[in-house]
DNA sequence: TTAAGTGCAAAAGCTTTGCGGGTAG
DNA sequence: CTACCCGCAAAGCTTTTGCACTTAA
């Protein structure tokens, strides 16, 4: 629990860090929304956020918890998942394929590639899951957004 | 423009056999459904799959429009995107991992595999796309949803 | 014939926005 | 001190649901 605690520092200093960079004030707010973020082992959405911080944070409203986490995914603390949930986006492609997808505005591409068709499977039989299909997903920038952001792209985190 | 026309032509006759096997009545709406998404490059979401139907068949509605999509995708003949839209949940975890996604519940669960961690990666150069970085996906039943569903969760299509 | 499917309209969720007061830097 | 940020409440969207009528099998 020392290694993985050191782990936790670091995240938040990194937050902090980030956050004088882009100028963004370090309100009690944002710090419990972010750790809130870095300790759930789910990927939450924002109503579990909010119930999360509330309880360290009894005034707290949605409103802020929703203008935080965008703030916080747009500066690159953390990250939206890619997920089915709610607002469905369908695909009636069958073949095998994998998709770009844009981190901005949500654009998705198709991509064939078949050097990544045949992933090497993890063991879930652990887990009790069951795997149908597996697909990868390159998060990025599309040619629009970044033609709109003006140059400034550059990936300055380098996570992967 | 034969080849795909008979791609086409399979993946129709594939949605009928489909929807026949779960007992699903072929509409004219399933129908028009099915073959506007089928037919859309990007990957759209329930309103512009709406606006698509709608030229052919002036008098559907909405609802229809969800009800469908959301049959089509449970059978199977249709796929539910992965992405970071409208209805967000997020992610602290700075380090490279993967994900488990449920189809049926979008439980999402992190996986460490580290022959997943250094993906070839497309050109994307063409397309002005730039790669932040991958992440693989891979979909099926989560434990809780197979054990509700009762055992019959066998992966009959097969897609990768 | 009959169970399933559809359209309509209303309801229910989730997310965003405007504004006045509060707070970090 | 000043600009940014937060809480509140209302508005805006997207998605779901109940019900009576229509239609595929």
């Amino acid at each position: 629990m020392d290694g993985s605690s050191n782990q936790r520092q670091e995240a938040v200093r990194a937050f902090e860090s980030r956050c004088r960079a882009e100028g963004l004030a370090l309100t009690p707010q944002r710090r419990l929304i972010f750790e809130a973020v870095l300790d759930s082992r789910d990927h939450p959405d924002a109503d579990a956020v909010f119930e999360a911080v509330r309880g360290r944070l009894p005034g707290i409203s949605r409103a802020t918890v929703y203008r935080v986490l965008d703030a916080l995914a747009r500066i690159g603390v953390i990250d939206k998942a890619l997920h089915a949930g709610a607002t469905s986006r369908f695909d009636g492609n069958r073949a095998a394929h994998h998709h770009l997808v844009c981190v901005r505005c949500d654009l998705i591409i198709d991509i064939i590639d078949e050097r990544l068709d045949a992933l090497p499977r993890p063991d879930t039989r652990r887990l009790g899951f069951l795997i149908a299909d597996g697909q990868v997903q390159f998060r990025g920038i599309c040619a629009a957004c970044r033609k709109r952001e003006g140059g400034k792209s550059g990936g300055s985190s380098g996570k992967s």
